[in-house]
DNA sequence: AACATGGTCAACCGCTAGTTA
DNA sequence: ATAACTAGCGGTTGACCATGT
């Protein structure tokens, strides 16, 4: 794949537009469209490159664009649908119409995370009042406050949980290193890539029902009974599913319900009110 | 009043995936 | 099959502004 030459550095402006500018834009897509972003701002007469353009029209120009202080009831769909997508911002943006993904990144880093950041310190304080002997911070509990009700965000103390492959868009990315520091810093079990690729296939069209839940479940804690070798999917995986585990044994478990409630968060996605 | 610091947000950069020739 | 190209994404930067000292 070759890579694209990004802007053409000759005579290309970079920096704030000027009105003039927005209004040669505008007026542009309004007849033309934007077919092709490359070669617009030729046709349209600007000395900027088509991504500049791009994410001017994107951001700023198209007229869908809600502007404006975000209500606490966005702010409460950002944080729950990181909770369930991590930094997946054009995803969380589908769900809110007017709202571009560079503000809601933007809202995210400047509001939204240090509130869920002194949510979970709070947290913490009272779960330590509360338990003074316990040290780990790998309790489901920890996990889900601030967020509602699914998919946790594990940040702790500034410090965000790993990303499923599947949060990350990579479904390649193994970079889950060092698995016992993010058991001491309270992160749950982290699954292979086969597994992700698995629950990928279940989870086609992001719509679960309850048969799709059940084997999601099968499949989380046939790796978590690996323990400590769920990095080698062999014929144990087999066994257990033949054991007929009961589910209320598997509830127990943190770590797997941790990552059923990110998967199985995703069904709210249809739930949410668009706003 | 002058400076330092921190927050916000628009814009840029570098990368990947998808498409086309 | 492969190279060239485009669109789109997420991370980062830097200018601007508000607030504190």
């Amino acid at each position: 794949m070759g890579r694209a030459p990004c802007c053409e550095k000759m005579g290309m402006k970079k920096g704030p537009w000027t009105p003039e500018e927005d209004q040669i834009l505008t007026n542009y897509i309004r007849l033309y469209g934007h077919s092709n972003w490359r070669a617009l701002p030729k046709q349209a007469g600007l000395h900027r490159c088509g991504k500049s353009c791009r994410l001017r029209w994107i951001n700023y120009l198209r007229p869908d664009i809600k502007r404006g202080n975000f209500t606490p009831q966005e702010e409460e769909t950002i944080i729950k649908l990181h909770g369930i997508l991590g930094n997946r911002w054009s995803a969380i943006a589908a769900k809110l119409p007017g709202r571009t993904d560079n503000e809601i990144k933007n809202v995210w880093h400047t509001h939204l995370k240090k509130r869920i950041n002194s949510n979970n310190n709070d947290i913490m304080r009272h779960a330590k009042d509360k338990n003074p002997s316990s040290s780990s911070s790998s309790s489901s509990i920890e996990r889900d406050q601030g967020l509602g009700s699914k998919g946790g965000e594990a940040i702790d103390g500034g410090m965000e949980r790993p990303t499923s492959p599947l949060q990350s868009g990579n479904d390649t990315d193994t970079s889950f290193e060092n698995v016992d520091n993010n058991k001491e810093e309270g992160f749950p079990m982290l699954i292979d890539e086969s597994f992700w690729s698995e629950i990928s296939s279940i989870m086609d069209n992001n719509s679960l029902d309850d048969k799709k839940i059940e084997m999601i479940w099968t499949k989380a804690n046939s790796f978590q009974d690996h323990g400590d070798d769920h990095y080698n999917d062999d014929d144990d995986d087999v066994k257990n599913r033949s054991k007929g585990r009961h589910q209320s044994e598997l509830y127990n478990n943190g770590d797997v319900e941790y990552w059923f409630g990110l998967l199985t968060g995703a069904e709210e996605l249809s739930d949410i009110p668009e706003f």
